[in-house]
DNA sequence: TTTTGAGTTGTTCGA
DNA sequence: GTCGAACAACTCAAA
């Protein structure tokens, strides 16, 4: 990195009709690439590239064909938290620019374009971003440019958090304790270097014409660093009943914050640093941030567990094909309520209960007996906190083939879990209209009413809504069956 | 090396 | 309906 020299620094200049110029050629400038840290408050990259030189060029490069896989509340979201950014930039008079194109050639390109030797980004981990990151290495060396990285998505870097052999736990509670007992050095804060505007291309429009899959009646959440702070906020002032409520999925009792730690809009050291550990409450939130931190750093020392069990027995399960059954999982129409009133929720608003999501899943891999990668796949389609590492760590939790596995099978009952957390049926006759009609004793089961009974509550079922697709505990015992199967090594009966 | 203790979120059964 | 006990019975971390 080439040293600040003394003298040369030239104000970015407004001039009349508030079109901002470029800065002067002979700047230090530097490029900040934003990936998944869309925020300037606590951003180690940007701090660093602020606080080393005299201007610079906050660059995010669209890719395409991320975001033609992303769902639309996703795409919506991070197109909006992108418009956000280039406003807060646009305060410290400058602007976001964005371009398109191989983000891996395009970044180095760009700096060198600009005269600048040093770009600074911000890690990641996934298999897609390692790849990307390595031949971004690899073509800012060939440029001789200077690609810095550092950590701003996780509390902790992978690799930093181990037991007392060295390695990443494969167990949660070791390495939460050994999380908490990370040392923490804060990230340095920005500097003052200016921002300076580029001509960008447009955003697409986040409403454009990309393909819909959910109905896109989502509630529209304030974007950008405002909106996480906001929600940080709202979250703050009922944290320390959060062991009471975040299991309950009629209840606003979540932080609501999972897409702006997805997309960096806030940092998760903020997140820890601003809840603290003073209550119960306190603590199970951020023992949260531990999951996180937790799932990131597995991937990283594993990243075929994206495609493949990280228990290579279950490679050998017989996962059914069911097409249909699929499908009416992901359409929430499985007859089961707290099952379809997740997967609606899902589709209507990108967004699923903690609670349910793992209802749901369960019953998917479990009851339904088909892989977890179909329903990952769908999830990370639809969920607007979609991120790879916490949705296959989470998926593979639940398929019981990923680290921390209990020594035996837990297949959840979505009636059992429906009475238990959804005990009024709130949640269910939201997202389930047609079962409105039932009381809190019938809604999450009500193939044992009688046919009158249901008829008074508006319901025929195999019309109004759908018969049970699987015999619960039929099928619960056909899950049991066939992992014992796998698990024994036992080959595969006919 | 061996041993011991323990494991996010569960279910079912019977009193 | 509620509650406590029984169930399951593997793998990892750490002493």
């Amino acid at each position: 990195m080439r040293p600040v020299p003394a003298g040369t620094r030239t104000p970015t200049r407004r001039v009349p009709g508030g079109v901002r110029t470029v800065a002067a050629v002979d700047d230090d400038v530097a490029v900040v690439w934003f990936r998944r840290d869309l925020r300037l408050a606590d951003n180690p990259a940007w701090a660093a590239a602020t606080s080393a030189h005299d201007a610079v060029v906050a660059l995010y490069v669209l890719d395409h064909r991320l975001l033609a896989r992303a769902g639309a509340f996703r795409r919506r979201r991070v197109l909006h938290d992108l418009a956000a950014l280039d406003r807060a930039l646009g305060e410290r008079g400058g602007s976001l620019r964005v371009v398109d194109g191989d983000a891996a050639e395009v970044v180095a390109a760009e700096a060198a374009g600009l005269g600048a030797t040093d770009v600074y980004a911000n890690a990641d981990v996934t298999p897609y971003a390692l790849d990307r990151d390595a031949r971004a290495d690899a073509a800012h060396a060939r440029r001789g440019l200077e690609l810095h990285w550092s950590w701003g998505s996780l509390v902790h870097p992978p690799g930093t958090v181990r037991t007392k052999a060295g390695s990443l736990s494969k167990v949660f509670t070791p390495f939460h304790r050994a999380w908490m007992a990370a040392p923490w050095d804060p990230w340095p804060g920005p500097g003052d270097a200016d921002v300076v505007h580029r001509p960008s291309l447009d955003l697409p429009d986040p409403d454009g014409p990309y393909p819909l899959v959910g109905d896109e009646q989502g509630p529209a959440a304030r974007p950008g660093e405002d909106g996480a702070r906001a929600r940080l906020d709202v979250f703050l002032d009922q944290v320390d009943r959060y062991p009471d409520t975040r299991d309950l999925p009629a209840e606003p009792g979540t932080s609501q914050l999972s897409a702006d730690l997805r997309f960096g809009t806030v940092s998760p050291r903020t997140v820890v640093e601003v809840v603290g550990e003073a209550t119960p409450g306190r603590q199970a939130f951020v023992r949260q941030l531990a999951w996180r931190d937790w799932f990131a750093h597995t991937i990283a020392l594993r990243p075929e567990m994206v495609e493949h069990p990280i228990d290579e027995r279950f490679e050998g399960l017989r996962w059914r094909r069911d097409d249909d059954g699929l499908d009416a999982w992901r359409e929430g129409r499985t007859g089961v309520p707290l099952v379809d009133a997740g997967m609606r929720q899902l589709r209507a608003t990108g967004w699923m209960h903690n609670r349910v999501r793992m209802v749901a899943a369960s019953f998917l891999v479990k009851n339904m007996l088909v892989d977890w990668r179909l329903g990952e796949r769908w999830f990370r389609h639809l969920l607007m906190d979609g991120d790879v590492p916490q949705n296959v760590g989470n998926w593979q939790w639940v398929a019981g083939t990923g680290p921390d596995a209990a020594p035996f099978h837990r297949v959840f009952n979505p009636v059992v879990q429906g009475r238990r957390f959804d005990p009024t049926g709130s949640y269910v006759r939201r997202w389930v209209p047609e079962l409105a009609g039932l009381d809190a004793s019938a809604v999450h089961e009500p193939w044992r009413l009688g046919p009158l009974d249901l008829a008074m509550a508006g319901v025929v079922l195999g019309e109004t809504y759908p018969e049970p697709i699987v015999d619960l505990g039929r099928s619960r015992q056909r899950a049991l069956d066939a992992y014992d199967e796998v698990r024994r090594g036992q080959p595969p009966r006919e």
